[in-house]
DNA sequence: GTCTATAGCATGATAGAC
DNA sequence: GTCTATCATGCTATAGAC
């Protein structure tokens, strides 16, 4: 695991307190050590080795390639449009990527790593089934809240993706439903939950509405639903169909 | 309503008979009413009158395009791919197309009215709320299936649709999940359904759940879960949910 | 490290023969 | 009603000045 996105000191404050400032402080997905990241997955596709300007610019570029390619779509996106809102020049934005595809291709890359980094992490944490499922998906709603732009790039444009790339998107959602289905399992292993339909569909079910909070922002803006509601409600709503009694 | 959707001679047999076989019959939206219908919706944009030579184009023309902007994105889908595909020149397309822009919007279009012809007549059926619940999800998810391609396409490619065609989209998802949330209450009104919690985000997460179907076919494929199978365990969900005693 | 200028090519669309 | 030939434009990507 990269240790730039995790503060050892905040290891066990998390998942243990759900709160989202909790879950902001113990795992750095936004700011600097995002761009960081970035830099250290996407490096060898740079010509700009200095780490100072590149962040900066990165930085730039792919919070202008999500405001484009997440309004218009990336592939009529053209890195005219590109050049033009990071007033980075063409020349100097094929310093920073390579090519298109392999912006598309990073941004994929560094979501991926995240994601493995973050979930791999609370395995490490000795939970029962209940703080399991609870902490599951308290983490992903929340990294669907911080990268939701990523999040929602990499839903939309998968197809735009190499084969391999798209493969690895597949194997991940069936990673994360078998997650889940382990909690259930384990759960009515033990007898706190109970449940005779099929946990496949069940799991299937939850990614989809955890998924929902990054493909459907408009739908819970109008509705005022923040992010603890929401969670909230995917959380009580499973427990109530897994029958699980306090 | 649009008379050649909808056999009168069927018109009672559905919801009530609420087979996969029986849908089909009452609602033709597959094969030469289907693409009578696009063609009633598209003929202005066309330059071809002729409905028998067009029928038989237009159906070449939408079925590619299914191929090929569900698989690597309809902006980069050229019309060379498109004419290469449906073997019909360059020249050719254009006499049925308008422009790229108005094939998309046609399909956008097709999927609309289908869908409003369909739900609104659902509503002239006099049914308590379970019946009401079952035919409209069993309605919406046949539909999904039959013209998974169209809906794959709306959902993917709206980005692309303008702003007029964006907002009609999302009006459409609201609509749905206001059907849903009116059968909750009135369930809930008549005592036969019981629900504490936001009916709004239960019928969003209904909505999400029927969406899938055509968002996410390698899921169930590789699961081997049939419609049928599906339909169940989404209605199963959403009663326990809502606390209904049979 | 960033820029301008431009190569080289693919694209959407149309004109006009048949 | 369908085709071929062609136009004008916009695209990705690169070369080379500073």
């Amino acid at each position: 695991m990269n240790n730039a996105v995790k503060l050892e000191t905040e290891q066990l404050s998390w998942p243990h307190n759900t709160g989202m400032d909790a879950f902001k402080r113990a795992w750095l997905l936004e700011g600097e050590p995002l761009w960081e990241r970035v830099f250290a997955v996407h490096h060898e596709r740079m010509q700009i080795k200095n780490g100072k300007t590149a962040l900066k610019n990165l930085q730039k570029i792919f919070t202008c390639t999500f405001r484009l390619a997440n309004s218009q779509g990336f592939h009529s996106m053209s890195l005219r449009d590109l050049s033009r809102e990071t007033e980075i020049s063409m020349g100097g934005l094929y310093a920073y990527i390579g090519s298109k595809s392999d912006l598309a291709a990073a941004i994929a890359a560094v979501v991926r790593q995240t994601i493995d980094d973050v979930l791999s992490d609370l395995t490490l944490h000795n939970l029962d089934p209940y703080e399991r499922l609870k902490a599951l998906i308290y983490a992903d709603l929340y990294m669907n809240d911080i990268l939701h732009q990523w999040y929602y790039f990499c839903f939309l444009e998968a197809k735009g993706l190499d084969k391999a790339q798209r493969e690895e998107a597949i194997q991940m959602e069936f990673r994360f439903d078998l997650r889940l289905q382990d909690i259930f399992s384990e759960g009515i292993q033990t007898g706190v939950f109970r449940y005779d339909g099929e946990l496949p569909l069940l799991a299937a079910g939850t990614t989809a509405m955890l998924q929902q909070w990054y493909l459907k922002r408009w739908k819970f803006q109008q509705l005022g639903t923040n992010i603890q509601q929401y969670a909230e409600y995917i959380l009580s709503n499973l427990l109530n169909s897994l029958n699980y009694k306090k």
